[in-house]
DNA sequence: TTATAATTGAAAACTATTATCAATAAGGAC
DNA sequence: GTCCTTATTGATAATAGTTTTCAATTATAA
């Protein structure tokens, strides 16, 4: 289970276990969409009665750092969370409900090379996101 | 120029013409690289030297409105502006010196439709922005 | 069980942004 | 040009989000 797996990571890297990373792993490493500090505090609060605020933004620094975690940005925030993807990935993020899924496969290589050669840059890295409405959401919608 | 006409805009659309936004557009107009508020105040003041920070966040809050300017997500930070570019555009970023072009020509439909079929979205949009390095900021690395 | 040092939450400090407000000045009427 | 109206200004205060400080707590190894 992931929630177990972070654990052991934060262990693993010499950080204890303690209620406040616990309540904080748990709702990160099992959220299907991208949280801020604040709604990871709500939520984990739920878990941990005793959790502070402050808390919250130390562990999501460290599993930042552990690279368990990578921040999302949003048409309307810039600071929020979700597991991070396995290698290469992009994300698809619905606008109704805010369900974020990853996916690969993007073959952008020949589009690179063109605005490369045409700016005149070496391209580096980029950022491809996706938005739209989920089957659930366009249901909901339409139902 | 380009500093011209958004002035002639925002008088047409019954703002008033005022030292502060002068100052502004001609530093955001004419910029290469997308500029945080507080940026375009501190060279902005060299022209206006009364200027007000405050005026600079009212300028840009309407720039945007009337569409002459868009926001930019940056790895450091996500309030820098830029001109806006004409129709469906791109960004390419350089890393070095922040220099930032647009380009077109990105066709990704077989990607979004596939990618829309496995996960079961509608994709209504997406953002895509590519990092790398200019030329000139190559030369100055190897030079 | 005990000792040690990492970690905690509360509070204070900081930073970025927005709201308030009296003074100013842009622009239309004359 | 002069006058009038009111949009706009910059200074200041307020707010929101995040980070720092610090004494008390607690996880962990001995
Ligand atoms: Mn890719
Ligand atoms: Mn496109
Ligand atoms: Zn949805
Ligand atoms: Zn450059």
């Amino acid at each position: 289970m992931t929630t177990q797996s972070w654990l052991s990571q934060l262990k693993a890297h010499g950080y204890r276990l303690t209620n406040a990373r616990k309540a904080v792993v748990e709702i990160v490493a099992t959220t299907t969409s991208a949280l801020n500090p604040l709604q990871v505090y709500e939520a984990a609060k739920s878990t941990y009665q005793g959790l502070g605020l402050v808390s919250v933004y130390r562990t999501l620094e460290k599993l930042e750092e552990l690279e368990l975690i990578q921040r999302v940005h949003l048409p309307d925030g810039c600071n929020a969370y979700l597991p991070q993807a396995d290698g290469h990935q992009h994300l698809l993020i619905c606008e109704g409900c805010g369900k974020a899924e990853y996916f690969e496969g993007d073959n952008m290589e020949a589009l690179f090379s063109k605005v490369a050669g045409k700016h005149g840059f070496s391209i580096h890295e980029h950022w491809l996101q996706l938005f739209g409405v989920c089957s659930q959401c366009e249901l909901a919608a339409s139902g």
